[in-house]
DNA sequence: CTTATTTATTGAACGCGTTCATTTTTAATA
DNA sequence: TATTAAAAATGAACGCGTTCAATAAATAAG
């Protein structure tokens, strides 16, 4: 095996160094020229190799920028386990201010990933197969947050929640990313509107029309926004691991 | 002048002619192989012109698109003047299903518009400066729906009531545009679902702290879908014509 | 009918993202 | 150490969207 051991005892392979290279390069020119003034060609300058190699750890430019956003949910994940319990409205708010505060450094460069997850097609499709595990990942996030509220309702809403958590996250995400006032200020406006609405829309939920309408909804946002709860063993739900198995000729 | 009396005695000069040719190639390709599949070169062949004749008229493969979605939105225009009397939320989803039903042949194409739309610095940029003109015109349709209607409330909401309904309108479009069930169904539950809920929601803006929220989410929204009610004269704000004034150099 | 000027049109060229046959390096095997 | 297979790395090439100096056609002016 090809393995090294660095200071920390950790094996990494060369090829994951590279590929650490290779994307900390594209990062860096993200930042500086924006998504699209950064080129393949200066980022394997950068990265001091040839503009081929990046192919082999990135099947796309785009992937670069899925790369990026993987680790942010890794870091939402990791997040959502330390957050104190409360109400369901205040656990929300929290994780998406949180969110939006990691995304910030990297506004300009996940803008062009949202254009492309749009596009049907794109390896890099949000809403569809692949990005379905980073999809329930963060599904995962919203299921965490709804397991720690201290204000859970009964019936069949429940079971639709994080999915309608879900979608008000991916629409807050895609106003942030187009927001234009200083700041994003009227992304912080529409979200602490959220909270407090989420708060007030919880006392309506008594009432059988409430709660019947809130679960219709979820049941029509399913088939776009949802996600299998956990995987069956042995199904194919893993990143692309693109330097694993066969990299010749067939 | 360049111009040629045709048989419906309509003056058409040569250029806009070929214009209309080219993009009538365009918009058989697009619908043939796709917008990704479909190359400048071929729709500049199927036009029998040449690949940079493209480019006088269209500054970009998508501003092809784009054109095409301007000769929606003034059909919308049309069929909102006729659209009967009736409750808001009669008309804002009477409105909403002819839209879609008119969309419906060019899906495809159209969601290629809608990923570049959000991708900042793009010239077809949604929310952007570019599209300022069209905006103002979907808005404008909106404003019909508005003014209309039969049960209109009171107070600061109803000078949001125009952006509310575009918001609604781009977020039921870019559902639509994702929807992965059949015959997009999940898309006509979610509307006749907003209908029903705009017509309960209604009674409750006789409630002062609901029809304060109300307003309140339409200032947020102002800043992105908001757009000014009518042109000062004077104010640049034509859809880009490419054909007039310089085409030299400078 | 010339001449000048605007409009319409061309085709070569550029830089880009991406692919692929090929070569070099590394690791496992005997 | 010599042999072999897999992993890592190369660079030329392709097709694409886009640009631009140039030429040709159409119109206006003298």
């Amino acid at each position: 095996m090809s393995e090294i051991v660095t200071t920390t005892n950790e094996k990494v392979s060369k090829g994951e160094r590279t590929r650490e290279r290779i994307l900390a390069a594209a990062l860096e020119l993200f930042a500086e020229q924006g998504f699209e003034g950064a080129t393949m060609r200066g980022i394997a300058e950068r990265a001091e190799c040839s503009l081929g190699l990046a192919y082999r750890y990135f099947r796309t430019k785009e992937e670069m920028v899925l790369a990026l956003y993987e680790r942010l949910v890794e870091e939402l994940a990791a997040e959502a386990k330390l957050l104190p319990p409360g109400t369901l409205a205040s656990r929300w708010a929290a994780i998406e201010r949180a969110d939006i505060a990691r995304l910030l450094p990297h506004r300009a460069t996940l803008t062009a990933l949202f254009g492309a997850g749009l596009t049907p097609g794109s390896p890099t499709q949000v809403l569809g197969d692949g990005a379905a595990h980073w999809r329930r990942r963060v599904h995962d996030v919203f299921r965490e947050v709804v397991a720690g509220a201290s204000d859970l309702p009964k019936g069949p809403i429940r079971q639709y929640l994080p999915t309608l958590l879900y979608t008000g996250h991916l629409l807050l995400v895609l106003f942030w990313a187009q927001d234009p006032t200083p700041n994003q200020k009227a992304t912080t406006d529409l979200l602490t509107f959220g909270e407090e609405m989420l708060g007030r829309l919880w006392l309506a939920l008594r009432l059988p029309w409430a709660a019947q309408s809130a679960a219709r909804l979820g049941a029509i946002l399913e088939p776009l926004f949802g996600s299998p709860p956990l995987a069956p063993s042995g199904s194919q739900d893993q990143p692309g691991d693109l330097t694993k198995g066969k990299a010749l000729d067939s």
